[in-house]
DNA sequence: CGGTTATGTATAG
DNA sequence: TATACCTAACCGC
């Protein structure tokens, strides 16, 4: 997915599109048809994002509870409130930037296309529509429901009422791998695998390294880095880490990150062949030279 | 056109 | 640890 930094966009996205408007909510595909009768013709009142997660708020204690999972996405249409609406959700190129939605802030609005594709959930306002595919988990909950969903996460980097010593108590309690840890929701939200990698390498951190053999400070370091890349990710758009230096002058798309997914190329600080392991079912990168541990 | 791949998670065993 | 979920782009044939 889409890491906590897309999320964050989209919730953003809603809050600004639709808020305060009365929704049409369907279900194209149909296998959304029962949750979508019980929000149609609801109005939205927030959106909200706890790491991957948004809750879409309506009236009459009804919460859209969404998580894109591995591959879902949304992407948005409608008239010039719309503009600068993008498609967001699972890229499928590493780098890969947002990609603009076809009438998104269009001078000449006429209203939502034809569904195209397994379209999960339609959204539709007088200003404009939005579309959701392939999500993990799509349900219509209550307010307090939500909070028990939350609840079960850790703090999020980009909340900022997070409290970062949370983080650093649940990851130096455990003898579990950090590079585990960082995947585990309940103890940091809205880390992925891109994420993980590239702190940790900033970070001079070795996956594997228990958690309990890391410091305070360089579990506080982890979670500073974090706060700082998301935030980049927000604005961005994209998981971009590497400085322009590391870049040798190239474009941000050719040479977006320092590990990951970069199996034995050479590392960008110390050109040490960068390795790759599976690690709780998914790959791993780092530099075993920059990482030692 | 079929196989592969993906920034994720839940559940079974 | 393995598998299911279930979407779309990409690649090789």
């Amino acid at each position: 997915m889409p890491e906590g930094h897309s999320v964050h966009r989209l919730a953003k996205q809603f809050g600004s599109v639709f808020a305060g408007e009365q929704l049409a909510v369907s279900s194209p595909q149909g296998r959304f048809a029962a949750g979508a009768a019980l929000l149609d013709g609801g109005t939205l009142l927030s959106a909200l994002a706890h790491g991957k997660q948004m809750f879409l708020r309506f009236d009459g204690d009804r919460v859209l509870r969404v998580h894109l999972g591995l591959y879902g996405a949304w992407s948005f249409g409608g008239d010039a409130t719309f503009r600068g609406a993008s498609s967001i959700g699972a890229p499928r190129r590493v780098g890969e930037s947002e990609q603009p939605t076809g009438d998104a802030g269009a001078s000449t609005y006429a209203g939502p296309p034809e569904p195209v594709g397994a379209v999960r959930v339609r959204l539709v306002s007088p200003h404009g529509w939005a579309d959701l595919r392939g999500p993990t988990a799509c349900e219509v909950i209550t307010a307090a429901e939500e909070q028990a969903a939350r609840a079960r996460l850790g703090p999020d980097p980009l909340q900022p009422d997070s409290d970062a010593t949370v983080f650093v108590s649940k990851v130096t309690s455990s003898i579990t791998p950090v590079g585990v840890q960082l995947m585990n929701q309940a103890v940091i939200a809205g880390i992925g695998n891109i994420y993980r990698a590239e702190v940790l390498f900033l970070q001079g951190i070795n996956p594997w390294r228990p958690g309990k053999q890391l410091r305070d400070d360089e579990a506080g370091g982890i979670w500073a880095d974090t706060v700082r890349l998301m935030k980049d990710g927000v604005r961005e758009g994209r998981i971009i880490t590497t400085t322009p230096e590391a870049r040798n002058g190239r474009p941000k798309r050719s040479a977006p990150n320092y590990v990951y997914k970069r199996t034995g190329e050479p590392c960008r600080r110390c050109g040490t062949p960068i390795l790759t392991a599976e690690m709780a079912a998914r790959n791993v990168y780092w530099c075993p030279q920059c990482q030692a541990d």
